[in-house]
DNA sequence: TATTTTGTTCAAAAAATATTGAACAAAATA
DNA sequence: TATTTTGTTCAATATTTTTTGAACAAAATA
């Protein structure tokens, strides 16, 4: 079966790429690269996602590699990634065989899942190392203990509000 | 005049790695290369922040190359860019012609700084992007223009509550 | 003024990260 | 069952980013 190609828009200013891009699919794709960029994806996350978000239909594997020129394995690695974030889903189109890839309805999802898979898993992260830190200052002695003590506080502080800031920000950026 | 590093600190438990770190100074680094790491920049300017961190007075960069290690490019281009983002100041030590290094007294300066160079300008840049996008949607056929603008809705919504957050983000990071 | 010390810059090297493509497995079809 | 289609994995390759180190300029000292 072959592939499922956007229909070309009929316009005087249809960008002629090799790949047969409208000019607007094109600034779709770089505007969802820089975001990809922007929260540590690999640019082909982005060229995906910016493909999906210019889409009338869902894609496939196929779709994806040969209109972004992309290997099959870039795009399966990024296809799955996405999916990991809640970014894209597989949709079930009758008569079709292969898998077909679609945007998740809310951009939000896509924040969601940078939020929660990233985000918080970091914050976490760092919360461990400082408590592990602040431990291991208690066995100094007095001197040295006030003024590791001093900067840790401080760091703990900034932690503590960076956590009690995190719901707020997947509330707002999820809703 | 040589350099000024830290007195070794006395304990059973003293580590002995090439550099004579105290175990201490090795969590602490630790802690600031994954802090660094997590807001995208280098490793080395985790490190350097992280030797600050623990150090008792305001340290030269041949100390810096010393301790750590790192070529003088390096610790030079890595405390750059740490006082551009207010994370470390320049001393003056009476009797020392040497360029003195330490932390800014907050924390939240670091992060501040982040926000406001690294956060906002993308943020910003984004908007523009987006709005771009929305005037060449504009000039479609009424089907096409009301898939886009579904979609474009969606994610100008997303936008405008990041744009939202952010001094909160601000305030409560850097408060 | 000549020499040394200090810090910066930037081209080249090294390291880290992303992408490719071929081998593979799973599922559908013949 | 044998063949084809589809998607995944991962070692090798390519790309990007970071680090180095030598050349340079500026300022202090002799």
């Amino acid at each position: 079966m072959k592939p499922v190609l956007e229909p070309e828009i009929a316009s005087s200013s249809a960008n002629s790429s090799p790949q047969n891009f409208h000019a607007l699919e094109v600034e779709s794709i770089d505007l969802f690269v820089r975001i990809a960029q922007f929260i540590g994806f690999p640019k082909s996350y982005g060229e995906i996602y910016g493909l999906l978000f210019t889409a009338s239909q869902p894609l496939s594997l196929d779709d994806i590699t040969l209109r972004l020129n992309m290997s099959k394995g870039s795009a399966s690695q990024g296809l799955k990634a996405l999916r990991g974030v809640h970014a894209v889903k597989i949709t079930y189109v009758p008569g079709d065989r292969r898998d077909r890839f679609e945007l998740e309805g809310n951009i939000r999802l896509l924040m969601q899942g940078f939020v929660q898979e990233r985000l918080e898993p970091g914050i976490r992260d760092l919360g461990m190392r400082i408590d592990s830190l602040s431990l291991k200052v208690n066995e100094l002695q007095n001197g040295e203990k006030k003024r590791y003590n001093d900067r840790l506080g401080k760091l703990r502080n900034w932690h503590k509000q960076a956590q009690k800031i995190m719901p707020a920000v997947e509330r707002l950026l999820g809703g």
